[in-house]
DNA sequence: GATGAATGAGTCTTCATTCAT
DNA sequence: GATGAATGAAGACTCATTCAT
């Protein structure tokens, strides 16, 4: 049946588009893309019908690779503490080994052409952690707030604490354990 | 800087990019902004030399505008608490009542175009706060942090605050005061 | 000329290709072909070297599909008027019953990609009805004009006939014995 | 106020497509004309929105233009016959004498792009051709035919003719007067 | 200075054709 | 021979910027 479609051209696509809006933000041009991807133009479009569908694809290739560091090994029955510090020890860890991916998520927080599809799907294998903010809200762990709200400040805290364990790399699991903290105290129930 | 004859005109154009980007994002075409403004698509350039420029200019404008608003009124000589209560008041406030602006500015956080010397002025008007917070660390007020990362954790936890009073209009004081006790016990030092 | 393999195949392309042309123009995609065809969209080219050449063949087909129409059980000993009537009947018969393939011969006589052989080739199997308008003109029948002449303001008012005879499918037997008569006394000599 | 858009560019444009349609058929890129009609490729869309909107405005003008040729000096109060042979012999003249023009009329008879309101705005000028005719039928001059099937077939065989008397020139005023008397003898009614 | 037409490089996308499987 | 992925040259159109008026 002819050349079947490769898996690894999609791949290298995929990752020489990450590479270049790490570079040169959502607006690059496709051309730029394949040919750091090694093939012709005309490939990236048996891939993906449109520019859009390639970045919408890419978000979520990039949303699964993150769920996978971060739910491999989560400790289901550990303290909602621990559970937490999983998830910010895992996401934090996730984005400093993989910059230009997280790059590419923060630029695509602020880009039109999301279709919600793509969100739900990026959102969906997440759901462990989500549980988990709903026991702590219930138990009376954390204050009482949407757990959207709660997953959002959380995100933000991330992005920002990641951001300086960049700049800094010296102090970078200083950055780690304190914004962890930090979240903890704004998020857990005032006694 | 001998400015071009009409602030007038001047203000029309950032203005219009204002509303235009909040609506399109930045790469919005300029043709866009001028006719949003009334003016000649040649006018633009003879405010600014190029689009880049022109976005550096609104980003500084904005940024004017938001320590306009947070810088008046500021409690000089209260409790740290209140200072960065009225500091979080206002930039939520702000934000609120200029979502536009808002929307800009965060678009602008992920623009690799921002010039260093555009990011450091905008930074400037705030210097009354970045003391607040020099304080606040001396006097163990808060934890032994950078002033900048404070700052961004601040603006973070603000922004993600902010998204959620507009979602939720009839919830929105709460997450104001819930944002800010969250951010208060994030900041401070642990007993 | 050794044919590819499968005449099946061959013939389900040009069928195709009448149904799309006819849809579509004469610049629709080889590919919505093969894929009307049910075949690849290499397949094509293994039995068309370009889509030109299959335009032309495509062409040479269909008019010896119409020739089949119109050339079986022509009155070989009848009147003239006969005849020409019955070439009348079978072209505007032929062009109802077959309206993509009409539709698709009359795009290609704009079309500049014919090329000479195939022109010659389309008028080939219409020799009988040349002669008859040879002997039409010989005995005085009709006015002495060139016979290409003579054909071509036929085909010109026939299309024009049947394209009213299908806007009006309730007159149709009207217009089609009306065009012909208006054809007898426009190619027939004056007294 | 600037350069104002300039007639004389939209000419040169409008003659330039068709010059370039009449050679290499609507298909012909956009940049071929604009190079024809020396100006940038972007320039031809200040001038008109998009390829298919110019080849609409290029219809009414070409239609425009034949209409002027054939309505001065409409005989309006001559015979049926007089004013008929008025018609016929305006629209073959200028169909020899603008071979371009017609070419590309031709092409746009089969083309899928023209506008409802296009076609109107182009027999719109007509009016008068239309009122004789019927008058004709109504004086019984013409046999009892919907004026539009009279229209089109007078069309097609003056389309038939002028394709003659251009590939035998010297021949060309013989098919002209033929090509009228079969017309007049068709259209007619008979006794 | 203001205007907006003119420019042409750059963008996404299509498509006839080739060629590895 | 059949397949359809791969190719890359166009194509229509956009847009920041220039410049004649």
């Amino acid at each position: 049946m002819a050349r079947p479609q490769s898996e690894d051209k999609r791949n290298a696509i995929l990752s020489a588009a990450t590479e270049v809006f790490a570079l040169r933000g959502l607006g690059a041009p496709t051309s730029a893309i394949s040919s750091a991807a090694g093939v012709a133009e005309g490939t990236l479009f048996t891939y993906f019908k449109t520019k859009d569908e390639m970045v919408n694809a890419l978000y979520r290739e990039i949303k699964l690779e993150l769920a996978d560091a971060m739910m491999s090994g989560f400790p289901r029955r550990a303290s909602i503490r621990n559970r937490l510090q999983h998830v910010w020890n895992s996401y934090t860890g996730w984005g400093i080994a993989n910059p230009k991916q997280q790059k590419v998520l923060q630029q695509m927080g602020v880009w039109s052409g999301l279709t919600e599809e793509s969100k739900r799907a990026g959102t969906a294998p997440f759901l462990e952690i989500e549980k988990t903010a709903e026991a702590a809200v219930a138990q009376h762990v954390f204050q009482d707030l949407p757990l959207e709200f709660i997953a959002a400040a959380m995100s933000a805290l991330a992005d920002t604490t990641m951001e300086f364990m960049r700049r800094q790399p010296k102090q970078a699991s200083r950055y780690q354990s304190t914004g962890f903290e930090m979240l903890w105290a704004a998020v857990c129930r005032k006694k």
